[in-house]
DNA sequence: TTAGGAAATCTAACAACGTTAGGAATGGAT
DNA sequence: ATCCATTCCTAACGTTGTTAGATTTCCTAA
């Protein structure tokens, strides 16, 4: 019985050394260097091995890619620490660019289409959670009603997303990217705003 | 003489022959079809010919991406024929999400950071700069002094290709990314409006 | 017309990849 | 001490991009 936990238990650590493995080659050398061999050598194993806790490569690389979403959502967490309702969103906007630019990498995998589409906006989930319930209360506060909650945060999502990947594709820098971010926010923010009238009626968005 | 003057414009035939069929397999079966074997299976050669005409697999595939920023650009050109200064925009707008939805294996290559980053912001500059005509002659018609146009062509380009990247990557179907980038941009630019003032003080983006 | 040489093309191979099969070692239970 | 399941490794398969070397094709020049 205690041998069969302890072997389980082993199991269970072997696989997680393997992720961390993997995150580890990926962060410092790219996707490039991400192989099974590459890993199974650093975990010093053979490759075959990692079969043996992962049906394929990419059911680990979809482990990387949670592990980079809890890594966003506690950065978002952090952010979200801001009292002002509106410098809490723009904090938001420039963390989720800042990530971008220090995990370039993981941040690839993250939106890569090769992992499963259906698995990525898994994982994804607690993220853009957490966005949605910021923007519910921003809108509170300034008296915006929004018609479609979704859809709205679905444009915030989509817009950080391309403003970060701007940088990540070096198309500018990564500092620009941020405040670009911020400044694509805070346009998206004040339209919203202005759509809707003093009164409270629902802006067509 | 006339010779190799033939040659040469056979050379340049098979190579157009093989971006032809590159382009083909790419679009009918997706990135992972698009093997150099299969390429030159597809034109009748043996593989080694392709790399008499490209140096590698990468410029072969600096090739599409290239022709789908023409394609894109001529997309655009259409769409930018609409008279009015607003519905242009938004037609724009929904013009380049459409093109990611009908063309998405191209759409991925043309933003995959296996390609140059030189390369590819080289290829891409036209349609950019179809998007900054359109944007300083909106700005124009409103009466909006934007600070720095560069940055907010940045804003739109990043925001559009962010929002198509929600539908290629599965986040959501294609008539909402386009309605969501219709969206977007009406909020983005009634915020842009929004910051300059009747007497056209310039805005702080 | 024919000998020579450049250009074009093919077959075969290399290294590296993801992945699987089959056997050897390990180690707790009877 | 024996058995059996688990763990692990070596070897291999098929595919990828890419290159070397041989072979064929075809124009040029004697």
């Amino acid at each position: 019985m205690s041998t069969s936990t302890r072997r389980a238990r082993e199991r269970a650590n072997t696989r997680e050394r393997i992720i961390e493995a993997a995150l580890h080659v990926l962060e410092t050398e790219g996707v490039a260097a991400l192989t099974i061999r590459r890993i199974a050598t650093d975990v010093e194993y053979s490759a075959p091995v990692v079969y043996q806790h992962f049906a394929n490569k990419d059911a680990l690389v979809l482990e990387l890619v949670a592990h980079g979403h809890r890594l966003l959502l506690s950065e978002f967490h952090h952010a979200a620490q801001e009292p002002d309702t509106d410098r809490r969103m723009t904090r938001i906007a420039s963390q989720y660019v800042r990530f971008a630019g220090e995990h370039p990498h993981l941040f690839r995998v993250m939106n890569d289409p090769v992992v499963d589409a259906d698995e990525r906006r898994r994982v994804a989930e607690p993220v853009i959670d957490v966005l949605k319930e910021l923007l519910t209360t921003w809108s509170a506060a300034h008296n915006v009603v929004l018609a479609d909650l979704d859809q709205a945060c679905e444009i915030l999502w989509g817009t950080l997303y391309g403003i970060a990947s701007l940088s990540y594709l070096g198309n500018v820098g990564g500092d620009r990217a941020r405040y670009l971010a911020e400044q694509a926010l805070r346009a998206i923010l004040l339209g919203w705003r202005t759509e809707t009238p003093a009164n409270g009626r629902p802006a067509s968005n």
